[in-house]
DNA sequence: TTGTCTTTATGATTCAGATCATAAACTGTA
DNA sequence: TACAGTTTATGATCTGAATCATAAAGACAA
């Protein structure tokens, strides 16, 4: 995330999306900087017969598309509004700008690739390999671990994922996350209460 | 990759490593950063059960295992010599260091993390949702783009991998990748000749 | 309060890829 | 040149999640 006075000074222009509305498309060259000023955007792609696959799901003062910025490649997939929305949207070579004068911002996503890095390594290892309720706790759990609210292991968190979302993160279907969130649910390793999920 | 002159001045260890010896293993802290020198080495996890994914093949000149030295997290998977190998071996803080001190090297970095970031969102995409002949395509194509031999588009690539290993990279069984195989050479998406696969 | 859309729920059936079993072809080496 | 280990190959069977069908519950707006 960068500094809104540093986004306004190098000239970033505060767009508004509505659900659902699209930002960009897989196989689009990549011309900005995004950052989630207000609402919800996702990453996702579809296969032929029209599957979702969510690559990741950016809130408030989350970036996401930076990838293609750093590398020479084109967007591996779409950007989508999931609630209205307002987005920063800076020219690439003006992030770029900034990054070069101050390596602290520069180092700052460094480490957040890294830690996409650590969640994509995790979530292709668990859906390649792991049944559909260890993938499910597996990243209940990191959704936990990486919340705003800083909790600690032992109280209950909210899942604000609808059963769909978590099917299309996780590679399953939803009717499948439905019969496993229950089996968890018997298994006492997590909480349903009005349809939420808590872990 | 950082030049052989840097990571000597700056008191990196040559290391060698038998087959299969690990280097490192999932769980561990981050503490060296490593570059290839001779050989090649693998990142790997394993489920209970013992089957095997592998997040990543990694040759000379390669680095690998650095994530965790940006972000603050353990190894999220194994490291594993596939042949005898030399790999240079640098302690996290002067690594650090020679990236502050050469801002391109950093950014060559970042360059290098969102490459790994767009092969690890095509692979997840595509286990997650494509069928076993198009997940080896891909992976395939993947392989030929990034080879280290320019060739053109329409020179055929020969396959430095085993049927296992890429079942093990595309989260197959390999007795789905060799029929998979055999099935895109009848389309003649591919080519076999003395038992290695032609793209 | 009616109607539309979204989300959760549940049973029945299907099927692609995993699993199991077995072996041939090749590689390296003792 | 025999032998152990690896890699490729192929048929038979099984199984868990996808698919299909249907509906109830809740959210939201007109």
């Amino acid at each position: 995330m960068i500094d809104q006075n540093i986004l306004e000074d190098a000239g970033a222009v505060l767009k508004r999306y509505q659900r659902n509305e699209l930002l960009f498309e897989e196989g689009d060259s990549a011309r900005y900087y995004y950052q989630v000023q207000v609402g919800e955007v996702k990453m996702n792609n579809f296969n032929d017969e029209g599957k979702e696959f969510i690559q990741g799901i950016f809130g408030v003062g989350k970036s996401f598309g930076e990838p293609p910025l750093f590398a020479d490649f084109k967007y591996p997939a779409n950007a989508e509004a999931i609630t209205d929305a307002k987005v920063w949207q800076l020219p690439k070579n003006r992030f770029l700008k900034i990054l070069e004068e101050n390596p602290s911002i520069h180092h700052k996503f460094t480490s957040t690739l890294a830690s996409r890095l650590y969640y994509k390594a995790m979530m292709v290892s668990e859906i390649s390999t792991q049944e559909p309720e260890h993938r499910i706790l597996r990243i209940l759990d990191y959704f936990k671990k990486n919340s705003d609210t800083n909790l600690k292991e032992t109280t209950l968190y909210k899942i604000e994922l609808t059963r769909q979302q978590l099917a299309d993160l996780t590679g399953l279907r939803v009717e499948t996350v439905i019969r496993a969130v229950k089996k968890l649910e018997q298994k006492e390793e997590l909480l349903i209460k009005d349809r939420k999920i808590y872990r």
